[in-house]
RNA sequence: GGCCCGUUCGUCUAGGGGUUAGGACAGCAGAUUUUCAAUCUGCCAGCAGGAGUUCGAUUCUCCUACGGGCUACCA
């Protein structure tokens, strides 16, 4: 029988969870936020982090992912106590290297009689499968328990010659396989309901609910916090545990996450891997913020949560069941909120730092880590004017970049101003001699000088500005444009206002 | 098909037998303004449907509908 649930935590330094990834490719958005869940209860309980990876499937796990995945987690600020690299005392902390492990816990399970040896091949499976279901009409079936009722002298045989094999769990019968999990609450299977499904497969690897019971028994898992997705597979996992005698750790799954449409997140509702959200700009700050917010609430009016707060705050007793749907512009504004909160210090650091790696030019010299101490201050002046106006660091660089980067003239805005040709010309002359004679380029002195040009020509300054900002920057849209100008410097801005007087005759 | 789970504004959610059902994002309107943002103010908008329990259900129970998961020698 097993033993009941572990209801009550002995002591906080008791606490051991886990993240067991498969790598089958990048850090998943829905994982990410399993992981941090994982991180959060260790971190709030003073308990331990184990990062495990799930890797028996031969055909489906690669190397590099391992590294990605650790990466994203790492960016994310998501440490483990125990892992891969950093070793500890459960290891080795990847499946594909407990081989051993598992066959001597199946061997051990089929010595009691909680386990068989099966023969049949997966084509003869096949078959019992079709057949089946061509006398019942349903898609149902399960496995008809053949190769448990060999005689065990018939099973030396096969073995002796060499027939692959695969090892069942031998299911027991009627009996009620109960747990309660701390989100969904109590849940109750008939064992009726389970096959004798594969734990060991013909070529000695287990199977995802053997090696994931074994393993979180071994490296004493207390609380197994995972997706939805597997609460169908707890009954499962529960069997072992109860064929080896072991007590159960507490369950918690966590809503899943879907697309707006509310399918499973997939790659058609838009980036969903940590990576994409980092090269997009994203702030792992903001990011664990937001994650935090899906499945999970403090209150009722709590919305922003500094990584402190949500350790602080954070419980498994807060988690909801309902699905979430991801909100890709609730993020974006999250983003934004801590970009605009982010000391100008860091940020200069974080744009530097793209702006290296955007591929742009000064005077026909590539920026890169050894010359940016030639932008900085330019980087320093730029910052103040965007912070409250970008919402990731990539439209920053994208911004920062156009300080820098000759102008361009050939767009749908330009061609209106061209519908004035005109007074965009008188306006532009006007800006010139002003701004060519004054002495004190900075953003008060050119916007006093830009000024009376509204008042002389007894026009509106919007009007005015809207010229000045086609020529200094391009666009109808601008940072702050008598900053703007400071920055970029009296005779830039005479160059561009030239060039833009050019163009337009 | 079988088993398991879910359903409060468009979205994330709070709440809970009697509430003007609260907040946030988005949207809309206004203030501010050299553009865009940011900021401030206001507005719009929700308990899936049907029975039952009850003096009273959005809240408790059941059913239906819809959605999701599992049902592999995937994890």
């Amino acid at each position: 029988m097993a033993k009941n649930s572990k209801t009550i935590i002995s002591g906080p330094e008791a606490v051991r969870v886990r993240f067991a990834p498969s790598p089958t490719g990048y850090l998943h958005i829905g994982s990410a936020r399993t992981a941090f869940f994982n991180w959060l209860f260790a971190k709030k309980t003073k308990g331990k982090f184990i990062l495990r990876i799930e890797d028996t499937d031969m055909s489906r796990h690669m190397e590099e992912p391992i590294d990605l995945i650790m990466d994203s987690l790492k960016w994310l600020g998501i440490n483990w106590d125990e892992g891969p690299d950093t070793g500890g005392n459960f290891g080795p902390y990847r499946q594909s290297q407990r081989k051993d492990i598992y066959s001597s816990y199946a061997g051990k399970m089929i010595a009691d009689g909680n386990a068989y040896y099966c023969f049949c091949s997966q084509e003869k499976l096949a078959e019992k499968r079709q057949s089946f279901i061509e006398g019942r009409g349903s898609d149902y079936y399960e496995y008809d328990r053949e190769c448990y009722y060999l005689a065990k002298d018939k099973i030396e045989q096969n073995l002796k010659e060499g027939i692959p094999y695969t090892v069942r769990l031998l299911v027991p019968d009627d009996y009620d396989i109960a747990f309660t999990d701390t989100v969904y609450g109590p849940i109750s299977v008939n064992s009726g309901t389970q096959e004798d499904f594969i734990i060991i497969r013909s070529n000695g690897l287990p199977t995802y609910n053997f090696s994931a019971a074994v393993d979180d028994i071994l490296m004493e898992i207390t609380h197994v916090i995972r997706g939805e997705d597997h609460l169908s597979n707890t009954p499962k996992q529960i069997l072992i545990y109860k064929a080896l005698d072991e007590e159960l750790p507490v369950f918690t799954h966590l809503p899943m996450i879907h697309g707006a449409d509310g399918q499973k997140l997939s790659k058609r509702h838009g980036s969903i891997s940590i990576e994409a959200y980092r090269d997009e700009g994203f702030l792992p700050e903001a990011l664990r913020n937001y994650l935090a917010l899906l499945g999970w609430a403090f209150d009722e009016k709590t919305t922003v949560f500094s990584s402190n707060d949500l350790i602080n705050k954070f419980s498994l007793k807060d988690i909801n069941k309902k699905p979430a749907k991801f909100d890709y512009e609730k993020l974006l504004w999250l983003n934004g909120y801590y970009i605009r909160q982010m000391p100008e210090k860091e940020l200069e650091k974080l744009l530097a730092k793209r702006v290296t790696s955007a591929d742009i030019s000064i005077k026909g010299k590539n920026i890169t880590d050894k010359n940016i101490a030639a932008v900085l201050p330019a980087i320093k002046k730029i910052i103040p004017l965007i912070k409250e106006r970008v919402k990731t660091l990539k439209e920053a660089r994208d911004i920062t970049v156009k300080f820098f980067e000759d102008i361009n003239y050939e767009n749908d805005f330009i061609e209106y101003i061209k519908s004035n040709k005109e007074r965009a010309l008188g306006i532009t002359e006007d800006a010139l001699s002003l701004l060519k004679n004054i002495d004190d380029f900075s953003h008060q002195g050119i916007e006093a000088a830009l000024r009376s040009i509204s008042e002389k020509r007894n026009i509106g300054f919007r009007k005015v500005a809207e010229i000045i900002r086609a020529a200094i920057w391009g666009a109808r849209v601008s940072p702050p444009m008598f900053g703007t100008m400071e920055i970029l410097g009296k005779d830039t801005c005479i160059a561009r206002l030239d060039s833009f007087m050019d163009m337009l005759s």
